[in-house]
DNA sequence: AACAATAATTAATAATTTTTCATTTTTGTA
DNA sequence: TACAAAAATGAAAAATTATTAATTATTGTT
């Protein structure tokens, strides 16, 4: 278990590295966002813990950073009692959990291990087939090229990724991905599942979007 | 307490509504997704729980909806074991936390009280002054419109809301929100805040963008 | 007040996305 | 096979967004 421990106040980051040292982990200590982000890529870890006050860039903005460039280990925000009303903006900002300080360090352990349960290995990414889909950025990546979706497009595929196995037909779609009321009279379903589909399956020659004659649309992946 | 119930097995939401009664808490049981989507605007639930698999549509999908149409309450998925892969993807589709079936009714009602303390009011939204920010569909809510920011205007107000009270010179948004590694010989970023404060302060005669000349921008709220 | 630096504004251009339309291809069925 | 319905395609139009450039206004300083 390997530990990134972002933390200004060296009182409390010696007390955590201590303790979780006791316990058999060994951690990476910063002091500062920008530490964070160069170590990083260099490590494997399993959480990130990061302090919300720190100098140079606050850790809502790193969490917000590394989940924009496509990091989806565990995040933990480390805060004090009065920055309550923007722990909800953290966990949509892309943090799997927050803990306030003071904290007990049995607390700690007990989320680390919680969220660590929960999200196994990704977590702001889906994985189907031999892509992997960045819910945060929209971009796609297969094997060779990572292309990114329009708004639209993504809606679309993850209306499909909802709802796997069923078969959706244009009216269906046109309503909940559209929200339209009614079919227009036009074939925008149609175009946009063809630009998709280029998108998708540009780099392999499966296809993903399986078109049921008179009946719709049906996604598959195995 | 007032908990809204979408499960497709009869025995299983039996059991819980006559559970949820002994505690004292009121429930309304819907039997798919449509019922759930009629019930929500007519309700005031401090919970949703919601079954994957349902009739009709998936819990997902019906969470994803919701979330979409700007509802913030806490919701819970309801899944059986086999559907582990997907829960990571329930999560980044708005649900609060999810729970594998076989539960106890003790263990779902831990997690709906935690649920609850975590989140209080709003969840997917972040509320400054008048103003309720949609994480989801990127819409700005004042008191008398609703505005869609576009893309860099979302990603250039979060900025500004993980780092209130800070000084933000045009190097670092530069930087920071549009990732560029100088600054261009343009003015995008004057634009982009000319573009941004028109929509933010359209309705009230507010400046939420304070400029600190020659130093960079400040966001305010009080 | 006068000046230079900085920021705001306006309008134009470029790029992207969304939608529409006309045409071709495919599919199921008589 | 021939036909009609459904779907796919290509390309243009419309709408939106992002960027640039030129001009005007504001600010701090002398």
């Amino acid at each position: 278990m390997k530990i990134l421990i972002a933390e200004d106040e060296q009182i409390i980051a010696n007390s955590l590295i201590k303790n979780f040292k006791e316990e058999g982990y060994s951690t990476v200590y910063c002091r500062n966002g920008n530490e964070v982000l160069t170590q990083i890529p260099q490590n494997n870890f399993d959480v990130v813990l990061l302090d919300w006050r720190m100098p140079n860039m606050t850790g809502i903005e790193v969490c917000n950073q590394l989940r924009k460039s496509g990091y989806n280990k565990p995040i933990i925000l480390l805060t004090a009692l009065s920055e309550i009303s923007n722990k909800i903006e953290a966990l949509n900002l892309g943090a799997d959990d927050y803990i306030t300080k003071p904290f007990s360090f049995e607390e700690l352990l007990a989320r680390i291990h919680a969220v660590c349960r929960r999200y196994s290995s990704a977590s702001r990414t889906v994985e189907f087939d031999n892509m992997e889909l960045n819910m945060f950025t929209r971009i796609i990546k297969t094997k060779n090229q990572s292309i990114k979706l329009s708004e639209k497009e993504f809606d679309l595929l993850k209306y499909f990724l909802d709802n796997k196995g069923q078969i959706l037909n244009k009216d269906k779609l046109c309503k909940d991905v559209w929200k339209l009321p009614f079919m227009p009279g036009t074939n925008i379903v149609e175009v946009t599942v063809k630009n998709l589909r280029k998108k998708l399956e540009s780099d392999s020659d499966k296809r993903y979007i399986q078109t049921i004659y008179g009946e719709g649309y049906l996604f598959i992946t195995e």
